[in-house]
RNA sequence: CGGUGAUUAGCGCAGCUUGGUAGCGCACUUGGUUUGGGUCCAAGGGGUCGCAAGUUCGAAUCUUGCAUCACCGACCA
């Protein structure tokens, strides 16, 4: 390629509403244009990139032994009707009509897709088990997209879905997508952990998440410092703390608290620490057609935060996890927000494990205004539940039993779940087993963010100058920088014969053939990212030499005009 | 959806308070100059001032409504 026959679309400045460094540079290095919020054009240096993180997602599925289809965008409403999901997944899920007043929507996902063409493709078990995948756009209606191509709304994935006859096989082949996963995030160059996940919305047993390690990222991820125990904060259980709960040895007390909300608020007020005052938080439960929704009480110690993922969980407790509105805490309460407490209060209470360990501790008295010193579980609150509720916090015992946990921010890249039967059951896949009977399939999923990998792959390698590539996704893979070679016929003829050469050689090269100064064309390549520079100029050519400097630094070395192509290749 | 802020040339911004010919830097075009790290000089081209309504002799500027974009939160994964 040459830059002057090229669309390089590089900016000096930084637009103004790219707020993370991997969004500033895809667009200052002209890698995509932002069309609306959330929807992207790639240019030709981003498609580049996207083209080769999506080449070694594939060659990585093949060689796992997945199929390669492809499925539609628009999707019939029927087939989410069928499975539950028209009236499950929310506003995320665009529907849109046709000309006929049908109406589709636009596939945040194929789970409906496939298992339905599954149901009619596969009849026996000796077709099984079957691993199919597609690269294909998806289209989430995000509320707010945001960090460019990080989260928007349309974006590329490649969703790969299993099926089985039973939950042995399912395993097998979920621990051999952990494999080939692994495989692909190494061969990106990126630093990566797969780390336990919660099954979220899409549902399913057990659930791993590939996290490209940044501090842009989007979540939580604890790691146990002494084992590879790795888990989602939404995942990661707190265990109980260890021995006997104290034995109480204060009265209970109602003192005035006037004004006094947060935890904050209370612990300066009472002059105690946070972790001796208990929050009492109340969520709505579940509730029959025309119910009222119960109230449930969750208690909390007053450092920890509520783990939303877990409280849903809990038989019981409405999902999605909704909290009690001011109308309802009085109700239930008789006070304010600040002032709930577990004692007397005539509710279903869930205590955390921590916060049921606590002893003569703070808590609000159920009276605006006042709170309780001196409150003990059993000896005051005698009827509640005690589960894992809360989020672990970094010095927490990991659960894998061995050593603490330490949190890291990461962008989640990859998943993979064990779906069960869910789709299976609603879409109608079954094939009749070796005893000629009818038997429903059992399926896995298996995602990877094509596009957002290479907003990760950026966050997680650069400088101040721009991007510094992984080798196996840089747009091009040599750029060669004349120094004046509109001015000094040596140096054109040296750049275009190595231009050539590397051309032959089938090395993806980009010459910058344009007429500017040195500066513009190293700021450029800079920027872009491209990991090794020929740089060839005049003081160089006497002794039949060019100068290689690569993208991560190190210093420059010179080479021979010769060796140029040989040297490249071997890297 | 709640909160905050923004919208003036392709990009980054000033002008608005106090209404009166729409500006600067980068980028772009032309000529010259320079040539190992975003040269310098000169001359140019390019704008329905987000949209709509209102006030006014006159609106980028004041008023109202709407839209779009971004960030924080909630949500999602």
């Amino acid at each position: 390629m040459r830059t002057s026959q090229y669309l390089l679309s590089t900016l000096k400045e930084t637009p103004a509403n790219a707020e993370v460094i991997s969004h500033q540079f895809m667009l200052r290095a002209g890698l995509v244009r932002s069309v609306a919020s959330g929807l992207y054009t790639w240019l030709p240096t981003g498609l580049k990139v996207l083209r080769k993180v999506e080449n070694i997602v594939r060659e990585e599925m093949d060689r796992a032994g997945v199929i390669e289809m492809l499925m539609p965008l628009v999707q019939p409403a029927d087939l989410w009707e069928e499975s539950g999901r028209w009236e499950d997944y929310g506003p995320e899920l665009l529907r849109i009509k046709d000309r006929h007043n049908r109406s589709f929507v636009l596939g945040p996902t194929h789970e409906e897709v496939i298992t339905k063409l599954i149901s009619f493709e596969l009849n026996s078990y000796k077709q099984l088990p079957l691993s199919v995948y597609q690269v294909q756009t998806k289209f989430r209606d995000e509320i707010r997209p945001r960090f460019g191509v990080m989260r928007g709304r349309e974006f590329l994935m490649k969703d790969a879905y299993s099926f089985h006859l039973d939950q042995e096989c399912l395993e097998t082949t979920y621990q051999k997508m952990h494999a080939a996963y692994c495989k692909i995030f190494d061969r990106l160059g990126l630093d990566y952990r797969p780390v336990l996940a919660d099954t979220g919305s899409i549902g399913g047993d057990a659930s791993h998440e590939f996290h490209v390690l940044a501090e842009s990222g989007e979540d939580d991820i604890a790691f146990s410092d002494s084992s590879d125990y790795a888990a989602n904060i939404e995942k990661a259980e707190a265990l109980a703390p260890v021995g006997e709960r104290a034995a109480a040895t204060q009265a209970l007390e109602k003192v005035a608290t006037p004004n006094v909300h947060t935890i904050e608020e209370v612990a300066n007020f009472l002059n105690v620490e946070a972790n001796k005052v208990a929050k009492t938080l109340l969520v709505l439960g579940e509730c029959e057609d025309g119910e009222t929704a119960p109230v449930i009480a969750l208690v909390l110690r007053g450092d920890h935060e509520l783990n939303e993922v877990k409280a849903e969980k809990i038989a019981g407790i409405a999902t999605p996890l909704t909290f009690a509105s001011d109308a309802q805490i009085q109700d239930a309460a008789g006070c304010d927000a600040g002032s709930i407490g577990p004692v007397g209060l005539n509710i279903r209470v869930i205590a955390d494990r921590t916060a049921a360990h606590l002893a003569d501790f703070v808590c609000g008295a159920n009276e605006t205004g006042f709170h309780n010193t001196g409150a003990n579980f059993e000896r005051d609150i005698t009827d509640f539940e005690v589960a894992d509720i809360r989020n672990i916090v970094a010095g927490d015992p990991s659960p894998c039993g061995q050593g603490t946990l330490t949190i890291k921010r990461g962008i989640e890249v990859g998943h993979i779940f064990q779906l069960g039967d869910k789709y299976a059951k609603a879409m109608g896949a079954a094939v009749l087993n070796d005893n000629g009977k009818n038997q429903t399939l059992t399926m896995g999923c298996y995602g990877i963010g094509v596009s957002r990998i290479v907003a990760a792959a950026i966050e997680q390698n650069n400088d101040e100058n721009g991007i510094i590539w992984p080798d196996a996704i840089a747009p091009f893979k040599v750029v060669i920088i004349p120094m004046n070679m509109h001015k000094s016929a040596r140096v054109k003829e040296t750049a275009e014969k190595l231009y050539s050469e590397l051309l032959a050689a089938g090395v993806e090269v980009i010459i910058d053939d344009r007429k500017e100064r040195p500066g513009v064309m190293f700021k450029d390549a800079e920027l872009i990212g491209i990991p090794h520079n020929i740089i060839i100029g005049e003081r160089n050519l006497d002794n039949e030499e060019v100068e290689y400097k690569h993208r991560r630094g190190g210093d420059k070395e010179t080479l021979k005009i010769t060796d140029v192509v040989e040297f490249i290749s071997t890297k």
